[in-house]
DNA sequence: GAGGTGCTGGACCCATGGGTCCATTTTCCA
DNA sequence: TGGAAAATGGACCCATGGGTCCAGCACCTC
């Protein structure tokens, strides 16, 4: 009885990649779509591998969680590219929301999060090694970028550039995220993602903005 | 052999409430800390109840949770006093954000979130549940607010007050509750409240007040 | 082709936990 | 005060799931 790989033509991509790397795609899955509670043999079904080969590439589940969790937050880097740094503001910041309302607000990164915030229940470390690889990142990312314009008289942040990027993320994902993570899909579409990032910005631009009206 | 309650001096208060009340009142506290993992044999000791009272009573664990879940909401209400709705709006902002600060970003209030979100992934309509008894309310009672404070002419939310509402509250929220929803406590010192209740209370005046600078 | 290495699948062990049962005790009300 | 109703606690049933073991098979190397 051969095993499915044998038929090269049937070959699916992740079973090409490494069993290691197989188990943690499929690992990160299941963990997304079923929270920690997956029993091993269902992410091993998923993998496509044995429950044995599972316990030997990683001793426990818990332990198969964290290589998950490190793995995952490689992924998440990169959040705000650097490219573009001289547009203006406004600019710049519509295109902020957009990119969250594209790729960061959908079931499957707000699957992550609603994970992750199951997880630093048991695993209190996991929650800010979560929090250091990917909000922290994208704050920190955006208060600079905010110091760099505020020195240019594009913006003025009051001289705390980490509080006004706080809180133009917090206006950007607004409500969206608590829905998603409540499990409440509102499936937006363009034309209100559109709208909901140039309100943002324009936000942003008459609390923010150089010509300030009161101190 | 006495049980305690029999020795009438030593009734702690939840010993007073009937069994049911104490039951829910036990299971709301074991989720939030353990999450929906407790076990009712937990629970039940918790409640100072046997398990059977506790299946007399309660039909099964998820009818239990259901439960307790529709008890909470009922705590929830009232988020948004209705008084003192002559004052600035600059003054009301900032008011609420107090409040915020004081009362729904602690570790109480965000576990019970943080186990709605564990849930909501179990049982779909408990999310929409939580959802609409607590974060919905508040916004609609400040969107509403606001309306009426466009009318007096207060106020310029461009026609969206539920929009304005929505982003208000994000406003506050902002990455305080993300990082308590990752198991993050940064413990704030009133000082710091206060400080950042008046910056969201400025912000939103600057871009929402009614002298505004563009359109 | 021999032999080591690693994977497979499936049986297996055992602790946990939802839910039930029941003999006994407590409570409550007539 | 007596009897029904309800609570107790502790044994019990059984499904689930983490983790282990093992006999066989595939692959890779010498």
């Amino acid at each position: 009885m051969s095993r499915q790989s044998a038929t090269a033509a049937q070959l699916t991509p992740s079973q090409l990649l490494s069993a290691r790397a197989r188990i943690l795609e499929s690992a990160a899955e299941m963990f997304r779509t079923h929270g920690y509670d997956v029993s091993m043999d269902v992410i091993a079904t998923a993998a496509n591998v044995s429950k044995q080969t599972l316990y030997n590439q990683f001793g426990s589940k818990e332990d198969l969680f964290k290589a998950m969790i490190a793995d995952r937050a490689a992924v998440m880097r990169a959040p705000l590219s650097a490219s573009a740094l001289e547009r203006h503001p406004r600019d710049m910041l519509a295109d902020i929301a957009r990119q969250y309302y594209q790729h960061a607000c959908g079931e499957h990164e707000i699957g992550y999060y609603r994970m992750m915030i199951g997880a630093s229940q048991q695993f209190p470390d996991i929650g800010r090694a979560y929090y250091e690889a990917g909000p922290k990142q994208m704050v920190e990312a955006l208060a600079q970028w905010m110091a760099r314009e505020e020195r240019l008289g594009r913006l003025d942040t009051g001289g705390d550039p980490v509080l006004a990027a706080e809180h133009y993320l917090s206006l950007v994902a607004g409500q969206i995220e608590a829905r998603g993570l409540l499990g409440l899909w509102s499936e937006m579409a363009p034309a209100e993602m559109e709208r909901r990032a140039r309100f943002c910005a324009d936000i942003f631009m008459r609390a923010f903005g150089p010509h300030r009206l009161m101190g």
